[in-house]
Formats: C-alpha cells, structure tokens, sequence
DNA sequence: TGAGG
DNA sequence: TTTTT
DNA sequence: TTTTT
C-alpha cells in the first residue's frame, strides 16, 4: 500500500545506497549499519568545518549541518522501512574502538519503553504480504 | 488550524469517487478551497495520491481548466508519475497540465520570455561540470592562487548566493574584505561569461525567472493570470529563489518586494492570487547543504496569514514499531512543530539491533541476515536496502555480497551524463545549435587531439577580446589573429569547415541521431577511441553507441523537451529538434 | 579395444565406495592399471568424477604416493575443483599432489631449472598485451612496414611456430621467401629481446619446458622418476607442445626424437615409462584456431601401440530428445570415430524450433519464452542460458532485457587484470621485482607523465646498446648518455631514486600490498588520477584499490604462486612474496 | 546430477556469453539464437581468409576452421543443456533476407524422424527437478 | 631548452 | 569470429 | 559527507 515508493524499478537484488538516494522511496526489509559514533551522526557535523571561505563570511551554521539534521535523516532513513529493520554498529575501526551510536541507543531505549527487547538476537520473521 | 477542519464539503462529497479510500485528513485537503493550504504529509502518509487526487477534483468537481494547473516537483521521476496517475483519474485532458520541475518549468518560461534581458532563446543550460571548467577559466584569468580559491568552493559560494537571489552586483556591494572582494568578482565574471555565452546555469534558470518576473509586470500577470492553481511537493526542499518563485507566480506575496516589483504591481493590473497548496514534511529536510531552507515550511503560516494546515499522520507504510521508533528519534529535534506518525496495521516484527566487532563482522551479519529472511521468511532479495551515510560505506558491503553470490545493486553512482565521452559529444551538440557556447566549444576545440593547443587558443581568445567578437567568430576568422603559427591556422581551419559542414546539418534539420553520427565520425572521434590500445575505451565506444542509441529513439518518438508548453505540444504546434534533444539530456537525469 | 575390457579387479572390488553409483565403463577406467589409457568422455558422461575417483583409487588402493601424481588441466578452475574433490576423498594427504594447469606445471619446472638455459629463475612471465607491445617495438625496429607486417598477425604466426616446437632458426631455416624471411626475424629479435627481459611468453612456457627437458636427460629422468601416474583433462585441445611435455614426461614417447634427444636417452638411465591417462573428447575441439590439434586424441592408439581406450557413452546430464538432436548433428562429421550418447533419464521435452522476422524478434521470442518458463515451470532465470557464436550478439539480448528488467549476466568481457591502469601498476610490480624486463620497465618510465619522453627513452636506448647492458642499467648511468637533455637527465634521475627505494622495499621483502601502495603514491600514479576531471577515473582509483585489497589479502594469507612445488608448501618450506603474487596474477585469471 | 557443471557459480540471472565460453559447463534450459546462414556456421569459417600472411606460408586450412569444426561447437553448444533446449533462426538481417542455418534444419529433421514435432510452437514445460 | 602538439 | 594460459 | 536540477 506504499504511495511513492517504487522499489520494483530498481530491478532483481538486494538495493546498496545512501539514505540521501533513498528518500521517498520504500523497502520491506531496511538494515542501517554503522552507526557508529563519528560515522552517523557525522563528526563533521555541527563542527566548524576547515572553510576555504572565512566562516563569517555566510551562514556557516546552516552549511555544516546540525545535529537536527542528522536526527532529521536518521528519520528519514528509518521510514523508509516496511515491515522490518535491523540498526547495527560496530565497535571497531580498523584499530580504534568506537562508540555506538547515540540514536541506535535511543532507538533501542524507545523500543523497549514500547514492550520490545533491546539487542534482540535477530531471527527469521513472517511477513504477511510479500 | 492544526487538525482538518470541518468542511461542510466534506459531507456533501462522502461517498465521491475521488474520495474513496482517503481518510478525514486527507479529504479535507483533497477538497479543500480557497486560503493557501500547507499539508504536512509525514512520511509514508499519502502524500502523492492527495496530490493526484486534489488535481483530479480540481479538474472533475472544482471545473478548473488543466492548463490552469501548475504543479512543481524537485524529480522528473515525482513529475512523471504524478502526470502518469492524474492521467489514470482525469484522462488525456491532463496532458496539458504543467506538471514539472521546479527548473523545467523556469526553463519552459524562460525560452518564452528570456529575449526580454538579452539572452536568446537558445540558451545553453550549465550543468555542474560545465559550471566548475567555466569558473576555473575565470579564477585562472583573474589570476587567483589556486589553492585558496578553488572552482568548487567559489561555485558554491555562487549558488548560495543565487539561492538567495543576490546577483554579482549586490555581492560586491556587500563585500567587506578583500576575500570576499574576489569571490564577488569571480561570480560577476563568470556572469558575464555565462552571458557571453548565452548560457544558464542550473541556480540561473531559477534566479533569472524570478528577477524576469519582478521586473515585467507584463509577464508575471501573464503567468498569474493562467495559473490558477498552483501546487507544490516536498517543500520543505525548497530554496529562497524557489520561494520567491512561489510567490511571484501564484501572487500570494507579502515579502517586501523590490522597487522594481513595487512600481510593476501598480503598472500592471492586478490578477486575483492562484490557489496555493504546499505539501512537505519539516522532518524530512536533509538539503540543507544545498541551500533547502527549512524556514520556508516552518513559516508558511506567518508568510500566509489566511493559511490552513493539514496534518497527516496516518502512516499506511511501516507497522507501529517501526514508526514509534522514528517518532521517538525525531521527538528529540527541538523547535519542532509535534507530529506523530501511527498505523493501524498493527506492531510487526521487533527491531534488531546488533554491534559487531567491525565493519567487516557487520556486513557479514548483515549478509547474513538476509540470507535467513530469504529463506525463511520468503523474502526477494528486491525487497531489502542497505542504507548508509556516505557512498564509501557501499565496499564492505560489495565485497561480502560478491563474496556470497548475493545479488545486489548500488543506487546512484557516475551516471551515463556524466561520462567524459558522452559530455565530449554533447558539448559538439551544444556547440552546433549555440555557437555562443564558448565552454562547449573550447572543449572540442582540441578534442580528439588536433594539433590546436594551449598556445593557439589563447592567441583566437586574445582576437576574440580584441574585436569583441566571440570565440567562435574569432576562429573564423583565425586568419588575422597575431601570433598564431601557420601549422595551428592550417588546423583551425580544417576544424572550422568540419564544424560548418555539422552546423549546415543542424539547419536543415537532421535527424539528432544522424548529425550526432556525424559529429562522431567527422571529427575523428570515434577513431581516436578505436585506436586505443586501453581495454577501457571499448567501453567510451559503447557509451557513444549507447548515446546514437538514445538520439535515435528520440528521433523516431520525436518529444518535445521538457520546457515545451504542454498545451503546445498537445496542439501540435511545436517542431522538434536537436535543440529539444540537449535539453531533456540537460534537465532529466535519467 | 573400444569397450570396456573385462578386468578381473571388477569382480573384486565391486562394492568399493570408491566405485559406489560409477557405471561400468568408468569403473574400468577408474581401476585400470598399466598400459597407457585414452578415455573418450562424452559431454556430462561423467568425466570429472572419473579422473577424480581414479586419482582417489590410485592412492588410496594402488598405494601411489600423491606426490607421483601428476593431473593437468587447461584452466585453473577446473585445477581447483579436481583437487578438491579428491581431497574430500582421500584427505589432506591429496594436498601434495600436482594438480595444475598445463602453464602453471611448466613455470613449476621452469623455476627451478631455467638456468640450465640461461634465464633467471625470477623470468617474468609476458601475457598477450606484453607481447604485443613487445612485438610492436621489433617490428618498428626492423622498420618493417605496419600496414603489411601487424603485431598480432606476426605474433599468432610465432605462437603456431612454437607450438609447434619450432624455435626462430627452425622458422629461419625454413624460410623460403622475403615475407617468410621477415616472420623469422622477427622471431628471432622479439626472443633475444624476451631473453634479455629475462621473460617468457604464455608460449614459451611450454616450449622452453620441452627443450629442457629434451636437453638435459638428468632433468628429464628425474621428473619421470618423480611422476609415477600422469592425467591430463580435455586432452582433445592439446597442441604439439603440450602433446610432446605429455610425452617427455611419462617417457611413453615413440616418437622420433631429436639427436640431442636420443643422446640423452642414452646417456641417463632409462625409467620406466609413467602410468598416463588422458581424457577428452575429439567431438568437443573447438580451439584449433588456438593451435589444439584433434590429431592427438585421433591417433592417440597410433601413438601408443598398447593402450586401452574406454568409452563413456552414457550421459547424465541431458534428456534423450537433445542427446538424440546432438548424435545427429555430430554424426555428419566425416572421419569421426563413432560414439551415440544416451540417458536412460528418458526422453524429456520437446526442442523448440522458432523462425523470426529479424533479429529483434528474435530476441523478444527468447525473452518471452524465458518469462513463461519462469512463470509457468519454477525454472529461475539462472536455469537459463543463451549462447551465440560472436561476442558482438549480446547486444540485441541485453537491450530486451534491460527493457523487460529481466536479470542477466554476460559471461566473458574484458577482465580485470587487463584494465590499464591494473596493468600499469603490475609493470611498476615486475620491474621491480625483474629488472631486465625492460617493457614493463618502459611502461612506467613515463607513466605517469614526468617529462621523460621518446627522445630521452631514445638517448637511453642507444646507451644500453653501445655498453651491451640493460636498459635499467643505462637508466642508471644516464649522465652517460650522449645526447640527453639535462632536464630529462633531471627527470629520469628522480624516476630512479623512486625506483631504488621501491626496490629495496622488495629486498626488504615488505608485505606485496605495502609495495603495491608505495608504488601508487611514490611514482605519482594515484596524484595523476585523482587530479583527472574525467569521472571514469575515479572508476581506475577504485579498481586500484581493489588491486591493493587483492594484495593485502594475498599478504595476509600468503598463497605460494601456482608454480609452486606443493610437497614444499605442505613442508612449510618456501617464502611467498611479492614473485608469487604476481605469478598468481599472470597465471589465474579470477 | 551434472559432473562438470558450475551453473550457480554464475549467480542469479539469465547468462548470455559465447559458445566457446560455455564449454564444460551445463544449464537446465538453453537458447541457440541466431542459427542463420553465415552466422553459424560462420561464414568465414572454411572459405579463404584474406590472409596478412601468404596462405602457403603455414596449414592454413587448420586456421581457418571447417564445417566440422563449426558443427562440433554446435554440437557443444546443445550438450551444455539439460532438459530443455530452444533453436532460432532469423529470416532477415536489417535488409537482406537469410536462410536458416542447415544445422536447425539438420536438427529438426533429425528430431522428428525421432518422433519429435518439427517447429513445434514454444510453449511451458514441468521440469522434474528444478 | 626540450617535450608535446 | 571463437581466446581455458 | 550528503547532490532531486
């Protein structure tokens, strides 16, 4: 019963791209990895950025992102899914360990608020209408 | 005026056609009349089918003529499905309906009324790249140190200031240091280059139809007076320029305007305004590092005093887990406007979440993961997404699924576009219907290799300064530039007759297949790839096939761009041409 | 002898698991023993599992020590499932065995026996686009015309002369005209040139391997002594070299040998002839235009007066209708040996026969037969295959395929380690690794541009002729050269400094993809492309970082190359490095 | 029950490739398109090439391929099949009309003289163990 | 002054 | 025109 | 770092 999305168009096979490319579009199934402190929110945001324009000079504020943006695409991300949706992070990069991320917290602490388990181990599911 | 109100429409049309299906929200904007209407449409609300559905009552039930219907979208993707389903519910009337981008729709006004601030109708559009060689020229005759003036960095400096409809001049005016002195003189000459060569760039055609509108009272009551209605999706994307086109077009302003405006609105007799509805959601505005300005949603209640909001929270995509989760991530936005999304399709399936030791455990779980709901849970391989942030991401996940035999696809990526031989044809395309178009033409001056170098270029462009003529004629004309070595002369004219012999195709009107074959052909092109001895220019050879491929399509099913006025089109009025091919590759990614 | 024999070890082992669901021609060709054996393998009778079981059978109840096993293939894939399947018969012990292709066998010999013939064991080995460049430089130095003498003319003619076993004075003494004349030469200069390089092309692998072998009767005598049992696979597309290796090595040979031959079969004690099974089917030649000689499985009972031949005639993988369609197709080639494939799996479906217009409907026919397969008979769209004659005919596929979104897989295309820019780095690899090989060494003096151009390579050039030293030493010396600019002595000073420190990494055996990355960086490579405003650049970034990620992973599980003597790979006693990754890379195409 | 087969190696999706290229492997349903005279057998094959090289000057015969050698990667070409095997032929090739290959014909012949319709109308077929 | 056109 | 190394 | 035109 999707209104905008059009996941057939993208043909045979599992679809890989940016949540960005994925707006207004919709999946049964939607895994949102990495988020990992640093990667998603991005370290780059709500930082001032190296600028090769003096900051003053514009709004840089509005350029180098909030962190309501990235809570913004986060949301984005997470509606886009059907019926089912895996959040994972990891806790190295290469040699440092990371921090998960901030909303997969949330996320987690809202869904047990609402009855559901909190790093539930993943199994096989039913979905009525695929 | 948070909930849908109760219109006593409502009761009348209960059981309309148009209707069926829609809950109380969504008719309420569907039949909604008169004051401008903002719907806030949370994601997976039904949003699109309110669009169509409100076009078709327009049409059906409110008699509105379709060719008074304006409806703007950021994607010719959302263009053409919206047109598709209105089509499904009203029939061919609506193929005269203007439902198209926001820069298809400027470019469609501007090829009427561009004449009017010195441009021809002609005009080249600038896509990114053509933008970034055009600036670099600029910075390299400015004589700027590269490195603390580079082409992308100015370039975005440019559009912020064309989003907020600042020209050159105004840039200067504000300049309050020697920095921003040069960004300021940078924008003024690449306008003026851009002008030269009788060229827009995708932030332009927004801009200028906007300042053509303020300033010709004649053209904006002209546009005013034929649109009536005027809708407006995702637009919480929208920029200032975008705004203000908004508003210049349906009449509902009440920014300050400019003297200019001022003095038209008393010159030209005032149409009633158009009805206005924007749909959008705050929550999902992630361009704002593309000028998207979240402001234009949040006030659209104080830019519209008499505004009605609709709000629709019923979310018919996601089970309840799904959304409560995101009502619980957005929730801690501050500043927000409260919305919360619910089904009534029950809780669903858990949420998994999973922390692996790194990227690779990750996407080996993940990869495993699907491998058990396709097992188990009838699954297709279609119907799962990975999302990431940023495009490196996608190798891990790559290499696992190639790794496991895991069919997969990565959306986005270079596009056909943007490959370097199929913009190599296009510039000569561009350069035959615009001899104007300098950067085009300077891009195929030398290429496939010819013997016209650096030095050679510069000694036509110093003519062309000279005599203030363009570069084109300069070439021409190559004859009386100083300096200039007989061996490069002997080449540029060869290249000059190549040309002319292309551009007498052009006039006669071939085929867009048959003259881009041409092109191909004569100026060695095709040659200089098949001599190769690079595996990889196999496939450039291809991707030209690929281009003839689609020229030729478009020369059997000859379709207007997508700046041609569809009651036009529908009338039968319009010839279709090379002109028409270039600009649906402009404007529609594909 | 063309059925199956009645051996008495039939009776015997007639319930042996190693014999378990095996038909009774397999069962004789699995437990022969003695006279050499021919082993016509119809298409899907089963052959693989035969040379398999018979591999199995050989050590696990002829107590053959796996070491004495030799079994060669043309293809590293099928190399890889044979040793596979028989490790999962007789276990880790299987893991000693030669199991390679008839290339990789031969650069296993060759590694430790070329210097009996003058090359370093380190050779590089030239594939198809090394050798053509080669070619190229000999022809432009023997001045001979392009148009009439063409580098992949000349060297498919030197490719036939060596699988022929003719050397460049066989191919000069034979010939009887200026064209043949100039053939020979040049031969004879692009071997001395591959000599210098210190490298061997894909066909010199086998031919040196032959004379060698022919050469020094204690090389000969001490790999007959070591291969006890010899298979070779698809024994119907082996050319005369292959055909004479199979011969040497299993001492089987009646053919008349060369006097330096029958000198040393005097001179060294004679083994007794090898154990040899060969398993093919003439039916299925179809690379002759490659050199394959069908003489070789026709006259195989010629060649050997005693052996036993089996047929396996039954067929386990298609339907009666389509054995019965395919006997009759054979059966009109004149001077074949009879042989009727059946199944007794019944007769199956119908063949379809269709007639269309052109090829487009044709193509549309297959689609939508495909689509009712999928839709009415559970057939998913991997079951399905199109095969067609040239590479050119996919197109018409791929167009109504992408059309109807049906997914598909073209097999074949250009691969990966032929991208040039994949090339480029492993020319910066082998040159280091191989100093002489001088066209890998001239790839990269200028690649990336750094101001060393064909006069200076010239200058170069001209030194190392004068002083008879390699071309790396001439670069080495180049204030020497007479006539050199100081600026491109400049230039090619700082190439070799760059190249001596990448070199003493190898010395300093670094990890391959440490080097590879060196390499990237130091010599400007990367620089070069990331600055490029072509997009599909950023396709050859990311197919080097794929290169580097097949080098870290070749680094962090170190593989010995395919040349590689297993029993010293199981005793743990060689060191891998930067040689077996690119012998790896010249030898598997993956 | 194939021996030698790899099919799913090649992963999802129809395959397309060369004859040549599908030596040794096998598939449960095959296409033979374009059995046209002068595509196969190739028109080249056993006429004189236009040799760089003269013709005297080496086996040229064995270079230039023989009708068996294109009947034998026919014959390849229909062993790669398992249980299901289509041949086409076209009649025109943009404006010249062409005959169909003597192989279909061959085939059909043969196919029906072993009790198999000639031409038969494509139509669904259950495949026992797919 | 020499590499590249 | 086909291309196992 | 994200890129609907």
């Amino acid at each position: 019963d999707g209104f905008d999305g059009e996941e057939d168009l993208l043909g045979d096979g599992v679809a890989l791209g940016t949540i960005h490319g994925a707006k207004g579009l919709e999946w049964p199934v939607v895994f949102l990895p990495s988020l990992t402190e640093g990667r998603f929110p991005s370290s780059r945001s709500g930082r001032v950025k190296d600028w090769l324009i003096p900051r003053d000079l514009f709004e840089a504020a509005r350029y180098e992102g909030s962190d309501a943006e990235e809570r913004r695409l986060f949301y984005v991300a997470l509606t886009r899914a059907r019926d089912w949706v895996s959040l994972s992070s990891h806790s190295k990069v290469t040699k440092n360990a990371t921090k998960a991320s901030p909303y997969i917290l949330e996320a987690q602490a809202l869904a047990s608020s609402a009855g559901l388990p909190t790093g539930a181990e993943p199994r096989g599911i039913e979905m009525p209408d695929l | 005026p948070i909930d849908a109100p109760a219109d006593p429409a409502l009761f009348e049309h209960r059981d309309h056609p148009l209707l069926d299906g829609l809950n109380e929200p969504q008719r309420a904007a569907v039949t909604h009349a008169g004051a401008p209407l903002l719907v806030v449409a949370g994601a997976g609300s039904g949003k699109t089918r309110v669009l169509t559905r409100r076009i078709a009552w327009l049409i059906n039930e409110r008699k509105a003529h379709p060719g008074s219907i304006l409806a703007i979208t950021f994607t010719n993707k959302a263009a053409a499905e919206m047109k598709e389903r209105v089509e499904a519910l009203v029939g061919k009337r609506a193929r005269i309906m203007w439902v198209s981008t926001f820069h298809s729709a400027c470019v469609r006004i501007l090829r009427k009324e561009i004449d009017r601030v010195g441009f021809k109708s002609n005009f080249s559009i600038y896509d990114a790249a053509d933008s970034k060689r055009l600036m670099t020229l600029v910075l390299r005759d400015l004589e700027l140190d590269p490195k603390k003036y580079q082409p992308n960095a100015v370039l975005h400096w440019v559009s912020d200031q064309k989003n907020e409809l600042r020209d050159a001049e105004d840039a200067a005016k504000e300049a309050r240091n020697s920095f921003e002195e040069a960004y300021a003189k940078a924008f003024s000459n690449y306008q003026r280059r851009l002008r030269e060569a009788n060229a827009l760039d995708f932030d332009d055609l927004i801009m200028t139809t906007v300042h053509l509108l303020q300033a010709f009272p004649d053209v904006r009551e002209n546009y005013r007076r034929r649109f009536r209605h005027v809708l407006v999706d995702e637009y919480q994307d929208t920029n200032h320029a975008q705004y203000s086109l908004i508003q210049q077009l349906c009449g509902q302003s009440f920014e300050i305007g400019t003297a200019l405006e001022e003095q038209g609105a008393e010159a030209a007799e005032r149409v009633e305004p158009s009805e206005l509805m924007v749909v959008g959601d705050a929550d999902q505005s992630i361009y704002a590092f593309r000028g998207a300005d979240i402001r234009n949603i949040m006030d659209f209640e104080q830019d519209f005093p008499d505004a009605t909001t609709i709000l629709l929270e019923q979310n018919y995509r996601s089970t309840q887990t799904i959304l409560t989760a995101a009502n619980s991530v957005i929730g801690n936005n501050r500043g927000r406007k409260p919305k919360r999304l619910w089904t009534d399709a029950g809780a669903g399936e858990r949420i998994v979440g999973y922390v692996s030791d790194d990227e690779h455990d990750e996407a080996r779980f993940v990869s495993e993961e699907i491998d058990k709901l396709t097992d188990d849970a009838g699954v297709r391989p279609a119907d799962v997404a990975v999302f990431y942030r940023t495009n490196a991401q996608s190798r891990v996940f790559e290499e696992v699924f190639i790794r496991t035999g895991q069919p997969y696809k990565v959306v986005g990526g270079v596009r056909f576009y943007e490959r370097k031989e199929v913009r190599d044809a296009l510039a000569y395309l561009r350069m035959l219907v615009n001899t104007a178009d300098e950067i085009s033409l300077r891009r195929v001056l030398n290429t496939p290799k010819r013997g016209i170098g650096e030095r050679a270029e510069a000694c036509i462009a110093a003519l062309a300064d000279r005599d203030r003529i363009t570069f084109w004629e300069a070439l021409t004309r190559a004859a009386e530039a100083p300096g200039l070595a007989t061996r490069s002369l002997k080449n540029i004219e060869a290249f000059v007759a190549i040309v002319q012999e292309l551009q007498s195709m052009v006039e006669a009107d071939e085929r867009p297949d048959v003259i881009l074959e041409s092109v191909l052909e004569r100026s060695g092109y095709l040659t200089e790839l098949e001599a190769s001895d690079d595996p990889q220019d196999g496939t450039r050879v291809e991707n030209l096939a690929e281009l003839v491929a689609v020229a030729r399509e478009f020369a059997e099913d000859p379709q207007p761009g997508p700046s041609a006025d569809p009651a036009e089109v529908e009338a039968g009025t319009v010839a279709v041409g090379l002109g028409d091919f270039l600009e649906r590759v402009a404007l529609v990614a594909d």
